[in-house]
DNA sequence: CACACTATGTGCAATTTGTCAATAGAAAAC
DNA sequence: GTTTTCTATTGACAAATTGCACATAGTGTG
């Protein structure tokens, strides 16, 4: 079931419920600076594989403009034009330990929902009585 | 921190990472049918609380015209204008166990994320050792 | 040199979201 | 009995986000 493409909504089906990849992103340079290129891979072991390039490297560029991380041009060590390699910033330290309170509190809403879906099924289908 | 209002996005906060709203009005209604105003107000106990009436509202009309609910009118049992009462169809069950599927594989996404952030946070402060 | 891969960027259209304003019936307060 | 409050829903527009097609350019390979 395709979650992009134009007009899709018209087709019942439904695209993700998180906005993940700003997070992500910041996690990623949490652990160490990288470029646009390299962190696209890597968005693969986040369940964002798949991303366009155009989303990711914009959603940097707009990252740095608020100021939650900061970049260098690097024209050494690539296998290509130069290397716009991101870093961390002490902001965007600040910002991703406020995605993880909320991702704390998403992981809260996520379990209440599917435990309330859960405990409707089971009401829906009571266990037969032995006679 | 608001997460809403003009230009709160260039003050460094951010806004929630899910997209809830439609998938707890359809848990919602698989419980059983209701009119937007009680679901409004049971949105609370799944953190959309203070939700706009407007978007809840148009969030419903939008799911009626893609048949993932429907709706009759009710003049009989109200304390003011006629109620909309929604009810589940059985496409929207559908869409239902669609989202439940998205939510679970949320919940693995957002466990990893907490994970590896942890992961970081005790590789910088590594424990002491005791002489 | 043609081609694949690496690397980033622009611009626009479509979609989604937020907000303001409007309408209107019923119940409560005064 | 009329003003106010609560109940209940909708329309229209502005702002923000997202998807996508296209543009550019350096490096390595056959």
């Amino acid at each position: 079931m395709p979650r992009r493409g134009p007009g899709w909504r018209q087709h019942g089906c439904s695209r993700r419920a998180v906005r993940f990849l700003e997070p992500v992103l910041l996690l990623l340079l949490h652990h160490r600076p990288a470029h646009g290129y390299t962190l696209l891979e890597q968005l693969d072991s986040f369940g964002l594989g798949g991303s366009d390039p155009t989303v990711v490297y914009r959603a940097l560029r707009e990252m740095e403009e608020r100021g939650w991380v900061a970049s260098v041009w690097d024209r050494e060590q690539t296998q290509g034009p130069p290397r716009r390699v991101y870093h961390l910033t002490s902001l965007g330290d600040e910002v991703l330990r406020f995605w993880v309170q909320d991702l704390e509190e998403t992981r809260r809403m996520v379990d209440q929902f599917l435990q309330q879906y859960y405990q409707h099924i089971i009401e829906e289908h009571p266990v037969q009585e032995e006679p």
